[in-house]
DNA sequence: ATGGCTTCGTTTCGAAGA
């Protein structure tokens, strides 16, 4: 099985790219059977369920317009219908439509648009705090229940100085501030392994690069997109890559997919 | 250098993203 994420900054915009993209997986042979996406910035009415659908991929989903959003695709040829659908956190009253969840045969996945958090002394920076510790309470019991479980999503945390180009330009500010990285610790302390980290990777890899001063060109990024696995997905997992080529593209999202192949039986 | 770029809403620029 092969999972993805992908922060596309509207749907609407990036709808061509998305198919493009899981076209171009199924020629190449190695077909997204999940695709996690985030900030689709649409409601629910809006939602190209059809296009999708016509393209081999089932959904779903939560919108809200203007902001937010998340979506899980998943391959009509391959995978099961998505039972279990939980939408934002249970328990966690928040207008902003940031988590869906649904699982696949037993392998649940949960696709996040975490707060940016703006600046370490914001308002915003509270709510992010306040909602990666409901996140995490949540995790919690989730993986109780399903013990085959992956987080994907655009985390809006850089979790170590090499995910950073710049680390000290970057020290202490909002995406790789202490408090963030302590969440993000909080989350491996469940058990769930950052699944890039698992493998050698180039250095400078990274997920996002700034639409300005040309960051993508200068490879000025930070790695904030992340799948973290359960043990049992941890034990199969087989690879995970960042594809930066859609970054490369015409009028392109700027975060890139993270990829992670797993070797399920499924 | 509080700029730079992109998207959305309903604008004729502001807010938000990261």
């Amino acid at each position: 099985m092969r999972i993805a994420t992908w922060n596309v900054n509207s749907l609407k915009v990036r709808l061509p790219q998305v198919l493009d993209w899981l076209l171009e997986q199924e020629k190449a042979e190695t077909p997204i059977d999940a695709l996690c996406l985030q900030e689709l910035k649409m409601p629910d009415d809006k939602y190209p369920l059809a296009e999708l659908e016509s393209a081999g991929f089932h959904s779903v989903f939560t919108g809200q317009k203007t902001y937010n959003g998340v979506a899980i695709l998943a391959r009509n040829a391959t995978m099961a219908t998505p039972a279990d659908v939980v939408r934002n956190i249970p328990g966690y009253d928040d207008p902003q439509q940031r988590v869906v969840a649904a699982t696949y045969g037993d392998v649940r996945l949960v696709c996040a648009y975490f707060p940016n958090g703006q600046a370490p002394d914001s308002d915003k920076f509270t709510y992010k705090l306040g909602w990666l510790q409901a996140m995490t309470a949540w995790l919690q019991a989730e993986m109780a229940k399903y013990p085959k479980l992956a987080l994907l999503g655009d985390f809006n945390i850089a979790p170590e100085d090499r995910d950073v180009h710049d680390p000290k330009k970057w020290e202490g500010q909002n995406l790789v501030s202490p408090p963030e990285r302590d969440a993000f610790k909080a989350l491996q302390a469940l058990g769930l392994a950052d699944a890039f980290r698992l493998f050698e990777q180039p250095e400078k890899s990274f997920s996002w690069w700034d639409y300005r001063m040309f960051a993508f060109r200068r490879n000025a990024g930070l790695r904030i997109d992340h799948i973290l696995l359960s043990p049992a997905l941890r034990d199969v997992c087989h690879a995970c890559v960042i594809d930066r080529v859609p970054r490369t593209w015409e009028q392109p999202s700027d975060h890139t997919p993270v990829v992670a192949t797993l070797a399920t039986g499924a």
